[in-house]
DNA sequence: ACAAAAGTGTTGAGAGTACACCCATGC
DNA sequence: GCATGGGTGTACTCTCAACACTTTTGT
């Protein structure tokens, strides 16, 4: 920290890898790069920080300009930074996650994107970047956080069935989970409302449950530090 | 991400927090600034990226400029990158954690401090810039790792009794914890060994243990959900 | 002998896990 | 009435928390 001006600066970025649920199925949404390098291939959405706005902004900014959505949970993940990670010189990402429930996306191509898509967290394409490292890691914290808070519900519609709840869980952690036990402790953990609606389709209707919010307050409360 | 060089660059700094236990305390490393801002003021050690380094090695250079250690623990913390975090300009830090044992260490004043020493955590110095958010976050990170992981470890020196770790664990938790049931629960984790010495003082003479380096460390977490 | 720290077991409560059948509806 | 998914209870195991006295050494 001799001198301010002594050092060259690299470009700083911000990631943004934005999950939902569709399909019964893990997917995130991907953007094809429109421009060299790593041309027509598949990446996360992302861009660079402006000078005066925080990351937290910037990766709200990223996230509104892919899906149109804003109010959803946000997170920041981990910081990129190998010097040779972008062919073009010095850049460093900032990578944060996003969950949306499905029914409030539709993603829509940015400037510097052809093509925007969802695709399965299980089927991906070859990615640019070192952006496989980063989905790999995302999809690690998404399950980690998923086994000691309430998230899973930020990927849902307001309304769901128990059954849609643990369909949610089991994609996402990729394991069975048993029926029993799992509404026992969904429903002691105190943090659902019965809307007292019912969804019908085949076989017995179920009821439809909400999070109650002050119960999703005080998980997002823990959600993001400062 | 429209072109290359629309955008004014930040500057990159690192900032690595390092813990020890000294003095029966958790204790950590501060500089004082020998330049503007906040000059004379106390700081977590940090300092520019190199343009050729990756965030690691500048962490683990900044780390070996204060302490003359390698090959301690270290872990990215978090991204701080609030436009106004710094008075000069945009700087966004990437801040590390390092464990270190005290034993290994003697801290030394780097280029742009005009001193160095070992703060308690417990009764911090006015801080420069947003270094208090900073290790508020390194702290109940610590706090929370010490919980799941067997990172407590190290912050020891080579060999320890069983009090001593115990005390290690009550320092930095801040809480007092029964004897008997941490010593239970560290041996059955199977991830210590005996070494066979004692270390004598006053009344009856202690085991010393060692971690084992092969155990896995991680402790089953408890999930909030199923 | 006494001070000082090391070391040691049991019990009760709560949480997690495994497991199989009846219920309400649409066709 | 039957196919389809919704909904329910119990017994066993394991983990965690609370709690007090004996042992070994140095002085």
């Amino acid at each position: 920290m001799t001198d301010w001006d002594d050092y060259p600066r690299p470009a700083v970025t911000v990631d943004v890898v934005i999950f939902t649920l569709r399909e019964g199925d893990l997917q995130v949404l991907l953007i094809r790069r429109r421009n060299p390098p790593f041309q027509g291939m598949w990446a996360i959405p992302g861009g660079f920080i402006r000078i005066d706005e925080s990351l937290e902004d910037a990766a709200l900014r990223e996230l509104e300009e892919e899906t149109s959505v804003r109010d959803v949970y946000l997170e920041q993940l981990y910081t990129f930074g190998d010097p040779d990670r972008d062919p073009r010189g010095r850049v460093i990402t900032v990578a944060y996650f996003a969950l949306v429930p499905a029914d409030a996306v539709r993603p829509r191509a940015g400037d510097d994107a052809a093509e925007a898509r969802w695709w399965s967290m299980y089927h991906l394409p070859p990615l640019a970047f070192d952006h496989d490292k980063i989905l790999a890691y995302a999809l690690q914290r998404l399950r980690y956080k998923l086994e000691y808070t309430a998230v899973g519900f930020e990927l849902l519609p307001e309304t769901f069935t128990l059954s849609e709840l643990q369909a949610a869980y089991e994609v996402i952690l990729g394991e069975k989970l048993d029926k029993r036990n799992f509404r026992r402790k969904i429903l002691s953990a105190g943090i659902l409302e019965e809307t007292g609606e019912y969804r019908t389709g085949e076989g017995r209707p179920a009821k439809l449950y909400r999070f109650r919010d002050d119960a999703v307050a005080e998980v997002k409360a823990r959600r993001l530090f400062p």
